[in-house]
DNA sequence: GCCACTGTTAGCAT
DNA sequence: CATGCTAACAGTGG
C-alpha cells in the first residue's frame, strides 16, 4: 500500500493506537529486512514508550522516548498491522512488537521483501543521507517552490514525478492520476512546460493526493492489504489499470505504454503530446 | 512450465 | 549532477 495517501492513512491509524504504549519486546525474524549496517538487537527496545508516529514521503517513523526511532518502508507489499498473538506467524512476517497492557501485537509483513525497517537516533534522522536527499512533501509546497524544482530539468514528466529525490511520496498510481487530471502527457519533457502547465500540474497533484487521503488511499489487490486498510480511492481512478476503457472525459480509449519499466496509463486525446510540442 | 505482471528504489552505466 | 535501466523478491494469472 505504499504511496503517500496509503502511508498517510496507516500513519494516522498507527498514531491513534500506538501513542503512549510501552514496548515489552521486539523480535526480528528476518535479518535482511533490517537495513542497519550494524543490525541492532530489537530486544533493546524493551521498556521504551511510543511518543509519536510520523510520515516523511513514503517512510513511516515511530518515535520512542530514549531518542530512538523505528523506520519502516513498505516497499511494494509491506503491511503493518495489529494482530492477536494467538494468530500464528507466517513466513512473510519479519518483525513483531509487543506492548504492556495491550492485547494486540504490531506485525510487519512483506511478501516481496522490497520493504525494510531500520533503527535510528531520533535527533539524527534528518542528518541521514537517505532523508537529506529526499524531495519536498508535495502537500507542503507553495506554487513558487514547485516551479523552482523544474528549473534546469529536462527529463520526462512522469519520470520526475516518480523520482523521490524530486518530490517525495508519489508512485505509479498517483503519477498517472495526477497527469490525467493535469491533462499532461507522461512522456513530455519538462523543459517544454510553461507556467500555466505547471499550475495545472501543481493543482492536480494537490487535489489528487488530498482526495486520495480523504478516501483512505487506494486498495488494489485486496488480498494483500485489506487487513490493514480498505481504502476506496481506487473507485475514483480515471486511468490507472484502465487500458482500453473509455476516457471519463472524451471517451477515447485509455492507452497503456511502458515507461521506465512501469505501466503507464493515459488518455491519448486529453493528454495529447502534440498540443505542446 | 514459461512469461508477463505487480502500489519500489538502490546502484550502476551512460 | 541528471537520467534511465536492472535487479532484488514472491506471488498471480494467462
Amino acid at each position: 500500500m505504499p504511496e503517500l495517501p496509503e502511508v498517510e492513512t496507516i500513519v494516522k491509524f498507527l498514531s491513534k493506537h500506538l501513542t503512549g504504549l510501552r514496548i515489552i519486546s521486539g523480535k526480528l525474524f528476518c535479518s535482511q529486512i533490517c537495513k542497519d549496517k550494524k543490525p541492532l538487537d530489537p530486544g533493546i527496545l524493551k521498556g521504551f514508550q511510543i511518543r509519536d508516529v510520523r510520515r516523511r514521503g513514503k517512510v513511516i517513523l515511530i518515535d520512542l522516548d530514549g531518542n530512538i526511532t523505528i523506520l519502516f518502508h513498505l516497499g511494494m507489499t509491506g503491511q503493518l498491522f495489529f494482530s492477536s498473538p494467538r494468530v500464528s506467524l507466517d513466513r512473510h512476517t519479519h518483525f513483531v512488537l509487543k506492548f504492556a497492557r495491550y492485547p494486540q501485537e504490531l506485525r510487519f509483513r512483506d511478501v516481496r521483501r522490497f520493504g525494510y525497517l531500520a533503527f535510528m537516533r531520533t535527533d539524527e534522522i534528518f542528518l541521514n543521507q537517505r532523508f537529506k536527499r529526499l524531495g519536498p512533501e508535495p502537500l507542503e509546497m507553495t506554487f513558487p517552490m514547485f516551479i523552482s524544482l523544474f528549473k534546469g530539468r529536462r527529463a520526462r514528466l512522469k519520470s520526475l514525478l516518480l523520482d523521490q529525490h524530486f518530490i517525495a511520496g508519489i508512485g505509479n498510481i498517483y503519477a498517472d492520476e495526477i497527469l490525467f487530471r493535469a491533462k499532461l502527457h507522461p512522456l513530455l519533457s519538462v523543459s517544454l512546460l510553461e507556467t500555466f502547465h505547471l499550475k495545472r500540474l501543481w493543482r492536480a497533484m494537490r487535489d489528487v493526493l488530498r482526495q486520495a487521503i480523504k478516501h483512505k488511499g487506494s486498495t488494489i489487490r485486496t488480498y494483500i492489504n485489506a487487513k490493514t486498510h480498505p481504502g476506496e480511492f481506487q473507485s475514483f481512478h480515471r486511468v490507472y489499470a484502465k487500458e482500453a476503457h473509455p476516457c471519463s472525459v472524451c471517451h477515447s480509449q485509455i492507452k497503456r505504454i511502458k515507461m521506465n519499466g512501469r505501466s503507464t496509463y493515459f488518455c491519448p486525446k486529453c493528454q495529447d503530446l502534440r498540443s505542446i510540442c
